[in-house]
DNA sequence: CGTAAATCATTAGGAGGTTAACTAATTCAG
DNA sequence: CTGAATTAGTTAACCTCCTAATGATTTACG
C-alpha cells in the first residue's frame, strides 16, 4: 500500500521532546528563558491546531478558512454588506487577497459586488439572498462546534486567557525589542 | 508619493470591532456564544501577530521563520544534527517542506547533508561549523526578544497559559465534533 | 529466503497568503 | 481651480507550506 502521507502527526508526546529540547539547548547558552520559549511554542502549536481544526470544519463545503471569514465578516455588518477594503481592516488581511475571496465567493452565488453610490472608489461586498440563507443555516452549527472547543474551559478561564492576550499583544506592539546586528563570523567562510 | 501598502494594520481598537460584530451576530442566531467565538478569534489574532513578530526578528537575515525553526531544532540536537524525517516530527512539518528548507541552508552554508551511515535511506542534517558558530551568536539574541515579550505575564500566568492550551489541544483532539450536513436551500438558486 | 508493506527523500503541482506596481477616483493645499 | 497626495481595487510575481506521486531502501512475515 502506498503510504498514507498523513502529514503533521499530531503526537501527544510531542511538547514533552520539545521541552527536553530546549533543556538541552539552555545549557548551551547563558540566560536561556525556558518557560518563555515554551510558551511561545505552545502557543504557535496551538495555532496551528486551530487553523487545521477551522479547516477541516471548512472542507466539507469547497471553501476555505479565508472564504468563512469574509462570509462571517459581511454576516455579521449591519447590511449584510461591507466595502471591500473595510473588511481587509476588519480581518487584518491585504486587499489583494479579499479581492481573490471576493472572486471565488461571487462565483459562488454566494456574494455579490455592488459599486458603492456615493464613492466611486469602492466596492462593496453583499451577501446574496442564497448567501444569507447559506449562513442563517451554516453559522449556527459552526458556532456550536466552537463552543463544543472552547468548552474545555469555563467562562472564568476564558476570561483570564482573553486578558493574557490582550497583554501579550500589547506588549508586541509597545515594548522595544533589540534588532539583532550584523554577524561577523570568526571562522574562514563568509555567509553565502 | 506611491501608496506605502503598509499591510494589514493593527489597529488598537480592532477587537472592539469584532466584539460589536460578533454581538450584531448573535442577534441574528439564537446560542451564539460570544465568549467563545471572541476568544478562539483573540488566539488566532495573537498567533498572527507573533508570527509577524518573529518574521521581523528573522528578517533581518535572509531567511524566514520555518528554517530559523529548523536551526533551532538543529542547535537544540545531541550532535547539532538529525535526521530529515525526525526534524520534520520534531517540528511538526512535512518531509517535502523540510527538504525545501535544508536545500536553502546548504546553499546558505549553515548546514550540510550526511548520509546515514548504517540505514541508506537517511540523511542527516548537521549544523556546519559556521553554522553552529552563528546559532551561539544569534540564539541569545533572539531568546532576550522572546524573554521580553512574554515578560508580559509573570511566572504563574506562563503556566496557566500553557495548562490551558493543553487542554485546549487535548479538546480538539478527543471532542466529538459534529460534521455538517448538506445545504439544501430553499430558494430557487443552487449552489455553483 | 523473497515478496509485501513501510519509511525516506525528493519532485511536481496547487492553495493561500504576501508585496510591488498600476489605474481610477477622491481629498487636500495653495 | 489645479496639481499633489491618498485611497480603492486589481493584477502579476513570489513565498511558504501543503498533498500526491516516485524511486530507493529497509523491515516484516510467510
Amino acid at each position: 500500500m502506498v503510504e498514507p502521507e498523513s502529514g503533521p502527526t499530531p503526537l501527544s508526546d510531542e511538547m514533552k521532546a520539545m521541552k527536553a529540547g530546549l533543556l538541552r539547548m539552555s545549557q548551551r547558552c547563558e540566560k536561556f528563558d525556558v518557560a518563555a520559549v515554551y510558551a511561545l511554542i505552545s502557543l504557535k502549536r496551538m495555532s496551528a491546531d486551530l487553523d487545521g481544526f477551522v479547516d477541516k470544519m471548512c472542507k466539507t463545503f469547497d471553501f476555505s478558512s479565508g472564504r468563512l471569514n469574509v462570509l462571517m465578516a459581511l454576516f455579521s455588518a449591519d447590511n449584510q454588506s461591507m466595502a471591500l477594503s473595510e473588511i481587509g481592516r476588519y480581518l487584518v488581511v491585504t486587499r489583494p487577497n479579499i479581492t481573490g475571496l471576493i472572486d471565488g465567493l461571487v462565483s459562488d452565488g454566494l456574494v455579490e459586488r455592488i459599486d458603492h453610490p456615493d464613492d466611486r472608489r469602492l466596492i462593496i461586498a453583499r451577501l446574496t439572498e442564497h448567501g444569507q440563507e447559506f449562513m442563517r443555516w451554516f453559522v449556527p452549527q459552526h458556532i456550536a462546534n466552537v463552543s463544543e472547543l472552547m468548552g474545555a474551559l469555563n467562562q472564568d478561564e476564558l476570561r483570564q486567557l482573553a486578558h493574557m492576550i490582550e497583554r501579550l499583544r500589547e506588549r508586541m506592539r509597545t515594548a522595544n525589542f533589540k534588532p539583532y546586528g550584523e554577524f561577523k563570523p570568526e571562522s574562514k567562510i563568509a555567509a553565502g
